[in-house]
DNA sequence: GAGGTGTCTGTTGCATGGTAGAGATGAGTA
DNA sequence: TACTCATCTCTACCATGCAACAGACACCTC
């Protein structure tokens, strides 16, 4: 399986080459990526269905750019989404994921007393794909990875962690959502792992812009 | 907005005009559609994405066939989904769809006391789906869209259905589940929401293969 | 000066032809 | 009879060309 055009563009747009509302011409596109424009559009109607670009019929393809009010909604649904997952894999018990987890909160420890912000930025990402993957159920892992694409969720994690405090918070957090699924306590598991997105997002849109309280709008 | 070519095809597939596996040749669905092939595989692409053909690079286009592992597993997004539905509709409070939601009861007692099951069928359907678009989150909306488009859930529920007492059942389910969203128990909506989704997922795997009990397989 | 209209350019939308790969079918051989 | 290999056909895949539309700009009219 070589990287489809389709990738390549997703990619692009998720690690932020590709600015929110950029324009995406087919002919420079295609000229990139060194094929015709038949494949580009292809490519581009799938990225469409997947949320992350926009197309305007006779117009042009634009990069979506989620209103405050859509990640406010992505955020929700990554809280219903990681709490199943929490859930499904308290109840599962031991999964190869979950050795997985324990070295995960092991290095964030150790990024934690050497403030490498940057490590664990990746850390974070790893978590909780480790956790939606560790619920056994491969439509979750869909549905979850669509959702982070749309928010560009690595993106924002590094910011979020700009605040005083955070970086060690959500460690925390991180270290006893895992000794709660230990204890294969799926309710318990369900109620943390959503209170942690809570917190996350609260401190992402503290973040974006400090005004605004959540939960004030829509 | 016109219907698409992939609306088209989509529509054929969740009603069961094409079969599950069935071939989709580029060159037959251009002639039906009175295109050229290249805006067909911009639909079969599409649908691709939404996970109800698979494509097979030189091969072919195919309706997918969702194997019992994954309609277990789109039965438990759909548990997921319609519990942080019903959580959301009774942490709202007085909407809309609350309303619709009544005249929906009172429709399917009707249709219980005339043992109209075709009527009710189209009941079942409209009732999932006033909850999950009460909740108020378009996202929530379009991720539970594909998954029933995936599960060709109204062909099933009516299945299900020929259980005997589960019409009743159901009935009663959705009764129950009505009110208490009515009295903004948040968490004991979700929980019963998922209990249903549970009993209805039973019903109709028991229909579909009565030898296999819930859980058996994975 | 302001509003409307016509043209012009850049873009997408679709059709079609050539190419390459996958699968099937047949013949040949052990 | 069974198995292997070569050929052949059918399919998707992609490139390219043409048509139609949207938006911008200038000009004309009031």
């Amino acid at each position: 399986m070589q990287l489809t055009v389709a990738d390549s563009i997703r990619a692009q747009i998720i690690s932020g080459d590709l600015e929110s509302g950029a324009a995406l011409s087919e002919v420079t596109l295609a000229a990139e990526h060194g094929v015709s424009r038949t494949p580009v559009r292809e490519a581009l109607k799938q990225l469409q269905t997947e949320g992350l670009v926009e197309i305007r019929p006779r117009v042009g393809t634009f990069v979506t750019t989620p209103s405050r009010a859509e990640i406010i909604e992505l955020f929700q649904m990554k809280e219903v989404l990681e709490g199943a997952a929490a859930r499904f894999l308290a109840q599962r018990g031991e999964v190869p994921e979950l050795k997985a987890l324990r070295v995960n909160i092991a290095r964030s420890d150790a990024a934690l007393a050497a403030n490498d912000v940057a490590a664990y930025t990746d850390l974070v990402g790893e978590f909780h794909q480790l956790i939606v993957e560790g619920a056994g159920n491969s439509k979750l892992v869909q549905h979850y990875t669509t959702l982070m694409n749309q928010l560009a969720y690595t993106r924002l994690v590094s910011t979020s962690l700009s605040l005083p405090g955070r970086f060690a918070e959500s460690e925390n957090e991180h270290r006893h959502i895992l000794d709660v699924i230990e204890t294969r306590d799926a309710a318990g598991s369900e109620r943390l792992m959503r209170h942690h997105v809570q917190a996350s997002q609260d401190a992402l849109l503290e973040v974006l812009s400090p005004a605004a309280p959540r939960g004030s709008e829509r």
